[in-house]
DNA sequence: CGAATTTGACCTGCGC
DNA sequence: GCGCAGGTCAAATTCG
């Protein structure tokens, strides 16, 4: 690692830590920012614990400059440092939203985005065994009914949700998992409008949703909530994908978690609840990035797939779920 | 023809 | 209570 500092975080972003590594033109910008489902706020879980990740060495912002190759843009990491919940109804916008609006410096990019994938799949299923029978539409009108009943008598279970912030040209950032897109709408603030994709494997119910953001149309700010309960269907990769990676890096297995990866210049930001700083001070070789060639013809040609490889092994892969595998595994080592 | 996308309608939460 | 905005549904359409 050639330069590693700590900056704070800027407009509003200026609850979350970042960190900027590379040196000149040569850096790469990597920063990101946690939404933790309301359950998990008024807990202490941290930010690695929501990973299932309980060391993380500071190595981990030891990026490879391949990430930068083609890319002047300084770098910075933005780790998930002291974001205070604030309770506001600022801090309850969604991240994109607080992404849109950085004419709006201290507010809080925490959001409270409601996640109620299982609750509806299991209302779906209740909806089953209960209307079979019976006509469409008063099936169709029944479903509603039951489904806003259940969402009024139980509290709104949110997933864990995490943003990243990704220069690309490409909206639909390949992540190694498949995505049926089921809506877009338009955002408020910005010209362009918000995809939302869910994870087409059945018994998962990770969504992701796509947007750019309107301060920066360059930026693509892909934000995943929930986790995956299955392995990449794309996980088997080409040799040469593998030798793209440091040596420590084949060693990538499944994972439950992909992060975006159409570059040169990834940004992603956590946002955490924590007031201290875990993502920094428990830094440990748990987190890989990978680099994977896409196999989407679609995305632009300099596009590496570099998918979220987990260092540590298959004992750890199967738990740690969503950011499991955010840090390349060559960061671990080069440290 | 099945899968994926599009898109208008609908639902929910929140602020006023 | 009303309006707005985000999020989801599902029929229609397109794609491979």
């Amino acid at each position: 690692m050639e330069k590693r500092e700590i900056i704070k975080m800027e407009e509003n972003y200026n609850s979350i830590g970042s960190l900027t590594f590379g040196e000149g033109g040569g850096g790469y910008t990597l920063s990101g920012m946690f939404d933790l489902c309301e359950a998990e706020k008024s807990s202490s879980l941290g930010f690695m614990e929501l990973l299932g990740v309980q060391d993380i060495s500071p190595c981990l912002f030891d990026f490879p400059h391949t990430l930068t190759a083609t890319s002047s843009s300084s770098s910075t990491l933005l780790v998930p440092s002291a974001p205070t919940i604030i309770p506001t109804p600022a801090a309850r916008k969604d991240i994109s939203e607080a992404l849109n609006q950085p004419a709006t410096p201290n507010s809080s990019s925490i959001s409270s985005a409601s996640s109620e994938a299982i609750n509806e799949e299991q209302t779906k299923t209740d909806n089953q065994d209960q209307d079979e029978g019976e006509e469409e539409h008063e099936d169709h009108q029944k479903t509603k009914k039951q489904l806003k009943a259940k969402k009024t008598n139980q509290k709104r279970q949110r997933e864990p949700r995490f943003a990243f912030m990704t220069k690309s040209e490409v909206d639909h950032l390949e992540d190694g998992y498949r995505w049926r897109k089921y809506g877009q709408k338009a955002v408020k603030n910005s010209p362009f409008p918000r995809s939302y994709y869910r994870c087409t494997s059945t018994s998962c119910n990770v969504k992701k949703r796509v947007e750019r953001s309107f301060s920066d149309p360059s930026v693509v700010v892909t934000t995943y909530e929930g986790q995956h309960t299955h392995p990449s269907p794309v996980m088997a990769r080409p040799s040469h994908a593998a030798a793209a990676l440091p040596p420590a890096s084949t060693a990538c297995a499944t994972t439950n978690f992909a992060m975006p990866m159409p570059t040169p210049t990834t940004i992603s930001h956590y946002h955490h609840h924590q007031q201290n700083h875990p993502f920094l001070d428990n830094l440990t070789p748990s987190f890989n990035f990978g680099y994977q060639c896409s196999t989407n013809s679609k995305t632009n040609t300099i596009l590496h797939e570099r998918r979220l490889c987990n260092l540590a092994g298959p004992s750890l892969l199967a738990d740690h779920g969503l950011l499991q595998d955010i840090i390349p595994s060559h960061m671990l080592k080069q440290e």
